[in-house]
DNA sequence: TAATAAAAAACGGACGTTCATTTTCTTTTA
DNA sequence: TAAAAGAAAATGAACGTCCGTTTTTTATTA
């Protein structure tokens, strides 16, 4: 028999990896077995090991591929923010924030198999200097709207920003995940108001708040 | 052999559970056996039969008496809330869930462990109606500071509250379990100011805030 | 036919749990 | 006061199953 095509190898991994995943998410790494993925995937068990040399080499190819997934989904919302302390931009980061988190919840589970049985070595990355991330991607944003004064005195635009998001990651992660069932005693669309308002107000400055106040933005965040 | 005392019984609980938890935490449920246990319990596996019926029901057995733990925490903590809204409790609210995260990461892990490998069964009730339960907690307090309009329109004091709670223990969280290392860009104390601001500026009215410019708690949080 | 892929069988060990047996310690008896 | 009895606790071998991985065998196709 000759050699597979790469494209062939690709495609027959991705099955696996499919039918990896779905057990990881489920049940975790240490409870999902060789034979549990062999009998998902339609692959022997012998066969696995022809593609792959561990188990734990399935998991890394997942999360690897999960990871630059996520980042091109990130790298898109931040491409719709233009504005990215305006309220209404703001907002907009939570409603993306949220569709990647509920979109995507495997993918945080499987972050959350990594802290636990790999003590997060293969996510480390996820939060580490994220906020001098943001400021980098947001630049020259950030910089004009701190020359424009829309920013209340010794606040930091890029903080703010990181603020914001987590604050939504962390909602919407409550709600899909850790049972939240409407935690704040809001929809999802009530929520982000809240929330977005909480950080308008809390980091705006009082000209750019009279301005908010006035444009037909304040409409859509009620 | 007579039986033994309930006091005896609960303390040597007390060791086997001590034991079983650093596993799980370290490697999670599934990849902890019964003799990892025994051994560091310094009990036989077969005794271990005699204290519990199954390895779940260890974890279980954990999982009540850390749930038990954290409400008396939460509720030593909400006790030292004297004024819920109030700018320099909110820090303080801040401090004491910071404390909380770090010193008890270990609840945090299991609570990962649930969310993986039961659907979270076992955990569910933490956030559930979180909002809610800091209503009935600080009634009179939220009633008497809407009354006073220490808020801006329109916004809740219950759901304000449970918002500024998730987001330092978030914070910490990350910072402790997910690599975090100084996420925001600033060391703990600066990013609780940080965050307290936000969270003051973001839910006051104008006449609380003028207030709190002008006291002395300001020269606190800056 | 020759090289590769796929499947199947086999390996040694570990798993959660059970159980027959031994140890421990109080109580009863002599 | 010492030994015997009785009951509970502790033990560790054993059970059947499953584990990740390796090896062997069979199938496939240029």
């Amino acid at each position: 028999m000759p050699k597979l095509s790469n494209a062939v190898i690709r495609e027959r991994k991705d099955v696996i990896e499919d039918a990896a995943r779905e057990y990881f998410i489920k049940q975790g790494f240490h409870a999902t077995s060789m034979r549990d993925i062999s009998k998902r995937a339609e692959v022997s068990l012998g066969n696995l090991y022809n593609y792959y040399p561990t188990k734990e080499a399935i998991f890394e190819s997942i999360v690897d591929k999960y990871l630059t997934l996520i980042d091109e989904k990130l790298r898109d919302i931040f491409a719709e923010i233009d504005e990215p302390l305006e309220p209404s931009n703001l907002r907009k980061l939570g409603e993306l924030v949220g569709e990647l988190v509920n979109q995507h919840s495997d993918f945080w589970l499987l972050m959350y198999i990594d802290v636990l049985e790999f003590q997060n070595r293969h996510f480390r990355k996820m939060f580490d200097g994220i906020t001098d991330r943001f400021r980098s991607v947001f630049a020259e944003k950030f910089i004009e709207a701190e020359e424009r004064g829309d920013l209340r005195t010794g606040v930091d635009a890029a903080q703010v920003f990181t603020a914001a998001y987590m604050h939504f990651f962390n909602y919407f992660l409550v709600e899909k995940l850790f049972g939240g069932n409407r935690h704040l005693g809001l929809d999802d669309d009530q929520a982000l108001n809240f929330l977005t308002k909480i950080f308008a107000y809390g980091t705006l400055s009082d000209e750019k708040l009279a301005k908010f106040k006035r444009s037909a933005n304040q409409a859509a965040i009620r």
